[in-house]
DNA sequence: CGCCATAACCTGTCATAACAACCGGGAGGA
DNA sequence: TCCTCCCGGTTGTTATGACAGGTTATGGCG
């Protein structure tokens, strides 16, 4: 068969413009579309697939949003991007990104207990002051080496589940998949600091070497704090990529 | 008069769709909509603005994009927002994005020079190796102490015209209103490093401080790459913040 | 041959219409 | 009282049709 039509219509198991987006990002991936290469026109494509133009044009602009093509009035629309990079600009966690990029990850939890939230934990997620909040200590692992010193800080409704679980794994799919959270977005916020005795320790760094921190509070799809989070990564073992657009 | 109709029929100006959109946007900001507020439904807004459902729609769609609202299918859509981080997802200046929090934002240039690209940044401005660029360092000021020192390479068909210009202001807008390029997105790269003693120099820094190094990779709309610079903040005194969603 | 008008094609915007899926509450039955 | 079912409201998806405005190629005219 060929590589296009037959969208499994009938009662609609996936939309028809996700199954149309995801096509035509597969073969974007696969080089079957070059870079800077013209897609097929919307017209063309209402033909190929079989859909109206508006469900084309709902494909192609999550395309866009991604990153993955972009447009230009009268000409018609292109391939525009390279490589990697790109999809960090949607939420995942340290092994999730790692395992989709191919390196071994792993995690070992330091402590799980429940305290007191630091006024600026309390702060992020929307606590009242005194109240209390599950706090985890991972050290993250890349292909075996200690990269990462990972503070997390959950809600009790969140964080009470957790002692009971096995936390050497991804911690996002598990809101998702056990707790039945879905994530929304987060707000990341990025400096660097020396690192301080304890990370030292932890990372096996000499003394007064610099640490990439991450500051990272996620919310679920109706905006509620889930997640905060601080993450002190090597400088010389870690490098933070994603990618923006201008207006 | 109200608020909302007479969206200046006629020839259109601008798109009746981005009128809403940046009217919606003017309400949430200013608070005429509360965090978590339920917005008019959309049947609502098509009667109150005068426009069709698809009109409405490609309006909340940007709010969205933009992290301002969320939609909850049979409930509504409502206000998300929590605060400033949000517009980091713009691709902005440094000046640009200091200036719009009422930062007093400066440059020093301390060279401007053509010569042969290193290998990475002919690399990454898709140069040939041997070709040469147009590389300009600065200092940047916030409130008057030195927070940044910046390193920028352009192609030389870029470049060349710099040596005329003043560039102790914004070079993005310069790009865009002087030279007349549109620019698209930017590749963003983070670490943290120790600083050398050039930057130390220049950033007034004791010895051993820690840097938060960017590496941006700015294209224009084409996708063609127009500035690659190296941005070595002080880590004490600047924080990288953005957004990002899942799926 | 060169210039310009025009046609063909493309994306951008917008209207109208319909049905599906989901949520909340109220009515009615056990 | 409590549970269930249904209905109205809301967003999600999709079709059809139309016109505006930009780009490119073609072809005719000077």
């Amino acid at each position: 068969m060929t590589n296009a039509p037959q969208l499994m219509a009938g009662h609609s198991p996936l939309p028809l413009y996700v199954q149309i987006r995801d096509s035509l990002r597969r073969q974007i991936l696969d080089g079957t579309y070059q870079i800077h290469e013209r897609l097929p026109s919307e017209n063309e494509m209402m033909t190929v697939f079989g859909v109206s133009r508006i469900t084309i044009r709902q494909a192609l602009r999550d395309l866009h949003n991604e990153g993955l093509v972009f447009s230009a009035q009268g000409k018609g629309t292109f391939v525009s991007k390279p490589k990697a990079v790109q999809n960090v600009q949607r939420l995942e966690g340290f092994g999730e990104a790692m395992a989709a990029q191919g390196y071994e990850a792993s995690a070992r939890v330091l402590s799980i207990q429940q305290l007191k939230a630091p006024k600026a934990v309390a702060a992020a997620l929307d606590l009242q002051p005194g109240d209390e909040a599950i706090e985890v200590k991972r050290v993250r692992y890349l292909n075996r080496s200690p990269v990462c010193i990972e503070n997390s800080y959950f809600p009790m409704d969140v964080g009470r589940q957790m002692f009971s679980l096995d936390l050497s794994g991804d911690i996002f799919p598990m809101l998702e998949n056990l707790f039945g959270i879905s994530l929304g977005g987060a707000d990341i916020s990025l400096d660097a600091i020396l690192a301080d005795d304890e990370t030292q320790q932890y990372l096996n760094l000499k003394t007064g070497e610099a640490i990439l921190r991450v500051e990272r509070l996620t919310h679920n799809r109706d905006g509620r704090p889930i997640d905060f989070e601080y993450l002190c990564y090597r400088g010389d073992s870690f490098k933070y990529q994603f990618r923006i657009d201008r207006k």
